[in-house]
DNA sequence: CTTTAGCGCGCAACTCGATTGCAATTCATT
DNA sequence: AATGAATTGCAATCGAGTTGCGCGCTAAAG
């Protein structure tokens, strides 16, 4: 693992909450010359600590006015029934993020619609077309009090 | 709600994937001048679409070496245990994202720690003292294949 | 149909930040 | 104390960011 110091750490916290700050604003706030900073940065990007920069986007702006975590079980567990399920999801725009987990389900699904008309037309029409789908148990996002991760 | 058109779209996507692109080559990937895309990205930014930019950062290379989701119920639902409980949740640094959720549960939480070990220390003095906590489910995530938010 | 107004764009000039080479400083080891 | 390695600061150069101005296109009004 690389070495990170508290002047390292400065940093990543300081992109975690503005990724587009100048270099020479950066610097000041954690007490470095921009040069210094800059090779800081540079360092922490070429070993991998950082990997991009993205722009963080109100998708209620854009419309998106519905949230939903979902678990979904599967009926069949070998390898090639769990990768063309995997292979479905990656396909589907609504899905942002979808883990392997542990417990009595396979997969833990985020889902991005506009409305709870449009998640159910992707349960019927998404989900619903999938085989071996034999469980799903969606959660719809009330709020998000807390989204600091990064 | 802001009229998006199809190269505002271009544009929230190339930052999505990559937010510190110099202005310059993000105008020649979307058919702009470099000062016509500025400027698109400015009033995306005046008018709230795009909220502000973060690094990504690979917390497997700081040391976190599991991620959970959890479910939590509380045994009261008035307004008062419920904002108790969200203040706790502010203060825990382990916990990245707290959802409010439909279903038999309140919370939906996203716990970044760097062992088991830490998480079951978590799961006993972080949210083993908190009142009103009345079932918790973890789930330890085993691979995200999909990862698309921002 | 013509004219006018508004919007988005490109051009160009200026400013400032990014980048890097070199030298100095600091820290750790022998 | 001396040496070597790592980090930093300084300064110069280059390129990108930024903004004002004018142009072109489109839509609406006369």
């Amino acid at each position: 693992m690389t070495t990170i110091d508290r002047i390292d750490q400065r940093i990543l916290h300081e992109l975690s909450r503005d990724a587009r700050q100048t270099n020479v604003k950066l610097a000041e706030q954690v007490g470095l010359s921009p040069s210094a900073c800059l090779r800081r940065v540079q360092e922490l990007e070429r070993s991998g600590v950082i990997t991009g920069y993205k722009a963080v986007i109100d998708r209620s702006r854009l419309g998106i006015g519905c949230v939903v975590y979902l678990t979904v079980g599967l009926s069949k567990h070998t390898k090639a029934s769990l990768e063309a399920f995997e292979r479905a999801i990656a396909e589907a725009p609504e899905v942002v993020e979808c883990h392997t987990i542990t417990g009595a389900v396979e997969y833990l699904l985020r889902v991005e619609v506009t409305d709870i008309g449009a998640y159910k037309d992707f349960h019927t029409n998404v989900l619903g077309t999938l085989p071996h789908v034999s469980s799903i148990t969606s959660h719809i996002v009330m709020d998000s009090s807390k989204s600091t991760r990064s």
